[in-house]
DNA sequence: AGGCGACGTGAACGGTCGCTAACGTGAATG
DNA sequence: CATTCACGTTAGCGACCGTTCACGTCGCCT
């Protein structure tokens, strides 16, 4: 049989394609067969790529949250302005969540079905992540305390992460400019 | 057997739990069983009051709907000058998400594990709801379309919407004029 | 008193799911 | 050329899950 040539690692289709089916149906809603049948494989094959499918949706989520740790610990790194670097995440957080609906939906969905190790390590980094918002705000006078920083912080996040509830219908980079002026805006109404 | 005086009936309570397991481990994440314990009796004595499991999440997000599209229409129809809509849609909205995390986590996780004829009917409510707001920020000026006004629309609920996410550490008070706040400033923000 | 309906139980069913086992194969390695 | 290894296959296992069934038990109505 001619053996199809794999552009893209497996690893990486599979992960892809695991994505695209648990934002759709949750990850319960999605069995092993489906996600090898939706890579052209079938089934208990992807045991040879990962070691269960807590560890696949692991390895999704990990890997989301260090991307985004990554992309905010470079944009503090540019910037000392809090105000700049508040700019600089906006349009950081609002390309990934525009460029990756799925991966979003799965992150904040489906972070319960981690077994519990991967869980705590994802929740570490998701945290140092929403710290580096915290700071910024903080700095730049945007909010009284660390703990309205926070609450300010993930309402931006709701805000961005709403592309997959409305992106279906309207050019992404539309999308872009509305989100960003919103979430702008928002962090900067919020009174000291 | 001594029977427990139920206070309320059986079936809100039955709603109430099944809330708060699905917001906590997604649809296909609980058991009947599970729900049933939840509430103090044991599996199969969920179809006395519920036709089936998918049943009982469509009663849950049809009531949802319906009370948010009713508190959306009771405001348009106090206030005829678009702003001041606008402000109390931002109040409702926010109360609700505020006073009930778990509907709004279950509402816009699961309504892809709805059967088709549920779905359809709570995407209508879901559409209608948001048409109003819609309806508002065009007549303010606040959008150019109504697609923009569409974004604006969805991209305020995930801010309002967040409330899950960071009420577990804050005060309800002070979160809910954070988000009032936020809320408003993001949808005036919104360039024509 | 007697029957009925609401509400609950435990047992059992068919189906699905995650995962393992046993096996096959083609390409690179020595 | 023989071996190994990466990567797939199908069959089957144990567990769980949604649902139904047969049955029991109250309280209420006539």
């Amino acid at each position: 049989m001619p053996r199809v040539p794999v552009t893209t690692s497996r690893r990486e289709q599979i992960l892809t394609e695991a994505a695209r089916l648990f934002a759709r149906h949750g990850f319960h809603g999605v069995s092993i067969d489906g996600i090898g049948a939706a890579v052209g494989v079938s089934g208990p094959a992807l045991y040879r790529h990962f070691p269960s499918k807590e560890g696949l949706l692991a390895e999704m989520l990990v890997g989301i949250s260090e991307h985004l740790l990554a992309g905010g610990q470079e944009r503090a790194a540019e910037h000392t302005d809090p105000v700049d670097l508040l700019d600089a995440l906006i349009a950081f957080h609002t390309d990934f969540a525009l460029r990756q609906p799925e991966l979003i939906t799965v992150q904040d969905r489906d972070l319960a079905n981690l077994p519990d190790d991967a869980r705590r390590r994802v929740r570490g980094l998701q945290r140092a992540y929403v710290e580096i918002w915290v700071g910024a705000l903080v700095r730049a006078g945007l909010a009284g305390s660390d703990e309205a920083a926070r609450v300010a912080a993930h309402a931006a996040f709701g805000l961005m992460n709403s592309t997959p509830r409305s992106t279906t219908h309207t050019g992404a980079d539309v999308a872009a400019g509305i989100l960003t002026t919103m979430t702008r805006a928002a962090l900067h109404a919020h009174p000291v």
